[in-house]
DNA sequence: CGGACAACCTGGTTGC
DNA sequence: TGCAACCAGGTTGTCC
């Protein structure tokens, strides 16, 4: 579910709330939301202990504790970390509950049980799980149309595959991919390698245009995404691929196809994305 | 290196 | 209505 603008979303709602206030209690119902830890060892370690500061990086949020230790949440595709009432009732599929000492409870409900926490201990170097592997940031400056050009240099993984790899740029899920290629005119099989700099020139620049808008509407709720306080995002009404399989092309009025790509669910208009003319054998006519 | 696919889970939608 | 098949904003590991 969550993508760049999704975890960003939710990290500037909960901010205020979770730095400055105390952990007085954490009760773990699922444990395998722990990917190295024992849920004892967690409560232990945490509890007392204040946030100062709450950072995205990537799909992932770090909030790093007064201790120095931090914890890290990843939400994979339909978790939900919601500032929550203490009265309210707990729902079903919930992983965690951190009590806070400003009388809130932050809960992660997540149906299918992919999202996780790590706890990122300060005497620990090295970021957990993927977290040290992640490519820039596409809104900081490291990304810049050159980075992009020699990421596709040479590549014949496909364009669409290459956004979605985490370790080459942070934070593009499969919308953003597919919304970012539609407006780039770029067909998302194309081989990175066969692009020419004007075409990464716009891919690029997509690429931003969409997540900052993205997050200036609050993110898209398909079906579980919802922010830090329970609130869907807006985003889903300006979409114009992802998940329209059969609808229009705002642009050529063709229908917008869906096919397979990475074993990902890929939308595409045919028409404005077509794939380029295989090169032509030399010599011959 | 690149691609295909299963695994981790549950539930909603689609089609017969 | 029933039931099976397919689908899902992600990541990781395995196999070819």
């Amino acid at each position: 579910m969550p993508e760049l603008p999704e975890v960003e979303t939710i990290r500037t709602g909960l901010e205020p709330y979770l730095t400055g206030s105390g952990i007085c209690d954490v009760e773990i119902l699922y444990p395998k939301v722990l990917k190295d830890a024992e849920p004892e060892e967690v409560r232990k370690r945490i509890c007392g202990q204040k946030g100062v500061s709450l950072k995205r990086r990537g799909k992932y949020l770090i909030w790093e504790l007064s201790s120095g230790d931090r914890l890290v949440f990843h939400l994979r595709m339909t978790g939900q970390l919601v500032l929550t009432d203490p009265q309210e009732d707990i729902r079903k599929h919930t992983s965690f509950i951190i009590r806070l000492d400003a009388g809130l409870e932050l809960r992660l409900t997540d149906t299918r049980k992919f999202a996780f926490m790590y706890l990122w201990k300060k005497e620990r170097e090295s970021p957990p799980g993927s977290l040290g592997e992640l490519g820039p940031e596409p809104l900081e400056e490291g990304f810049t149309p050159v980075y992009l050009r020699g990421l596709c240099t040479d590549s014949k993984t496909r364009i669409k595959n290459l956004l979605l790899d985490q370790a080459k740029i942070a934070g593009i899920g499969n919308i953003y991919a597919d919304e970012s290629l539609f407006r780039a005119g770029i067909n998302p099989r194309t081989p990175a390698g066969e692009l020419s700099a004007a075409d990464l020139e716009r891919l690029h620049r997509t690429i931003r245009e969409i997540l900052r808008e993205a997050i200036a509407y609050r993110g898209t709720t398909k079906r579980d995404y919802l922010d830090g306080f329970g609130a869907a995002g807006a985003f889903q009404e300006r979409l114009l691929v992802y998940g329209r399989k059969g609808e229009k092309c705002v642009r050529c009025g063709r229908d917008i196809v869906r096919s397979v790509l990475g074993s990902r669910g890929t939308y595409y208009c045919p028409v404005c994305q077509r794939e380029k003319a295989p090169k032509k054998n030399k010599g011959r006519e």
